[in-house]
DNA sequence: TGTACATCAGTGAACGCGCGTTCACTGATGTAC
DNA sequence: TGTACATCAGTGAACGCGCGTTCACTGATGTAC
C-alpha cells in the first residue's frame, strides 16, 4: 500500500522537515518574548530576537512574513502557555477549597487569596507583566491584533472561572455564569492595574497590602 | 554629564531669547505626546516628533540631548498639565458635594459617580491611556525615569485626594490622611486596569457598567 | 540496514534606506546707545 | 524711537551605522529502494 497517494491531481506535498522546523520556531517565539519584554515591542529587532535564540536573521524570514506575524504567532504561544498553568493553578485550588469546610467571615479571606493565587498566574512577574503591558499598547493601536489579543484573553478568563465558583459556592452563594465572568474580569483588571503600581514602586511595603484589600473588595462586592 | 557653567567665577549670562525657545520647547513636546501615544516610545523617531511639531531634527538637538531627556521633560509637562486640570475638576466636584444634603443610600452612588468624574481625568481618552502605558512600561524599565515618574504621580493622588475626602465625609466619615491615599490609590489603579479592557473592547456595552461596580466596590470597602 | 538522492531550513554576505547625530550657516531676536 | 551689532535658535546638508530585506548557497533532514 502506498504510504501517501496524491488525492487530486495538484500532487499535495504534506511539510516534510516539520522537526527542525518547529523547534526553530519555538525558540524565536520564546527569545522574542525575552526581548519584547526587556526593551519594548518597538525597541526590539529583528537581529536581537534571533541572536537572542542563536540563529541569524534569515531564520526568521524563513518561519515569519512580519514582525506582526510573529506578534500574533507569540499571542497565541503565550495564550497557551499560561492556560495549561492557569489549569494547573485552578485544579489545585478548586480541589483544596472543595476539601474546606464552608468557612466562616474569617475563611473568606483564605478563599480570596486562593482565587488571587491562581489569578496571579496570568502575570507572574515583572518580564510577564511587562509583556502584557506590551501586548496591551500594540493591540489597542492595531484592531485587527486586538481581535486575535482578546480572543485569547476570554480564553483564560474561562479557565479562571472554575476557581471563582468554587470559592463563591464555599461561601454558600451560586452566582450565574455572566456574574462570575464580571467578578473574573474584574479581578483580572485590579491586579493589572495593580501590579504596575507594584513594579513602579517595588520599595513600598504597603502595596501588596492594598492589592489584596482591593482584591477581597472586588471579589466580594461582585460575588 | 551636561556642561555646567561656571556659576560663580565666570560672568553669568542669563539666557537670553527665553521666547522663541520655550514655545519650540512647548511644541516638541505636545508634539512628542501626540506621537508617542500613536506609535509607542520604541517606535518614534526624532524626526517624526520634528516634522509632527513643524521643526527640523536640528531643532531637537538644540532643545534636548537624548530621547530620554525628551520623555523626562514630557513627564513633568504631563503632571503639570494634568494637576490643573484635575484641580479644576476637584474644585467642581467639592463645592457641588458641599452644597448636597447628606445622602442616603442612594446618594452614596452619586458620590462615587463625582470622585470617579475627577479620578477620570487623569487618562480622559485613548491616546491619554496610550501614553499612560508607554510611560509606565518606560519607567519600569529605568529606576532612574521610575523615579520621577512616581513622584509626578504622587503629586497627582495629592491632587485628587480633597475630592475623595469630601465624599467621604458626606457619608458621615472621615478617615485618616493615610487611608485617603489607600482609597486614591486603588481607584487610580481600578481605572487604569478597566481603561485598558475598556479600550481593547470598545463594543462590549457591559464594560462601563462593570467599571463603575468595581470603582464603587473599591470607594466602599476602602472607605 | 545502508546508500544515493531530493528537498528544505537556516546561513551569511550584500544592498540600501531610515534615522541618529554633527556642524557650518543664516535669519531671527534681543541689547546698546 | 531708531540703528548697528552680538548672539543664539533653528536650518538643512552630510555622514555613517543599524537594521530590514533579499538571495545564492550549503549542510541537515527526510525519502526511496
Amino acid at each position: 500500500m502506498p504510504a501517501v497517494p496524491n488525492q487530486s491531481e495538484a500532487p499535495r506535498k504534506p511539510p516534510r522537515v516539520t522537526k527542525r522546523r518547529a523547534e526553530t520556531r519555538s525558540q524565536l517565539l520564546a527569545a522574542a518574548a525575552e526581548v519584547f519584554a526587556r526593551k519594548g515591542l518597538g525597541r526590539a529587532s529583528i537581529d536581537d530576537v534571533c541572536a537572542r535564540a542563536g540563529y541569524t536573521r534569515g531564520a526568521f524570514y524563513s518561519n515569519f512574513k512580519t514582525l506582526d506575524e510573529l506578534i500574533l504567532a507569540l499571542y497565541a504561544a503565550r495564550a497557551t502557555e499560561l492556560i495549561a498553568l492557569v489549569e494547573a493553578a485552578a485544579n489545585e485550588a478548586v480541589t483544596e477549597l472543595r476539601s474546606t469546610a464552608a468557612p466562616g467571615p474569617a475563611g473568606a479571606a483564605q478563599l480570596v487569596e486562593a482565587v488571587t493565587r491562581v489569578v496571579a498566574t496570568l502575570t507572574v512577574n515583572r518580564e510577564a507583566h511587562l509583556l502584557h503591558l506590551e501586548f496591551t499598547a500594540h493591540a489597542i493601536r492595531h484592531p485587527e491584533a486586538a481581535e486575535a489579543f482578546v480572543t485569547h484573553r476570554r480564553t483564560l478568563r474561562e479557565a479562571l472561572i472554575p476557581v471563582v465558583r468554587a470559592a463563591m459556592r464555599n461561601l454558600g452563594h451560586d452566582p450565574a455564569d455572566a456574574q462570575l465572568e464580571r467578578v473574573t474580569r474584574a479581578m483580572i483588571a485590579v491586579r493589572e492595574g495593580m501590579t504596575s503600581q507594584e513594579l513602579l514602586e517595588p520599595n513600598d511595603p504597603e502595596l501588596p497590602r492594598l492589592h489584596e484589600t482591593v482584591m477581597a473588595a472586588t471579589f466580594t462586592a461582585l460575588g
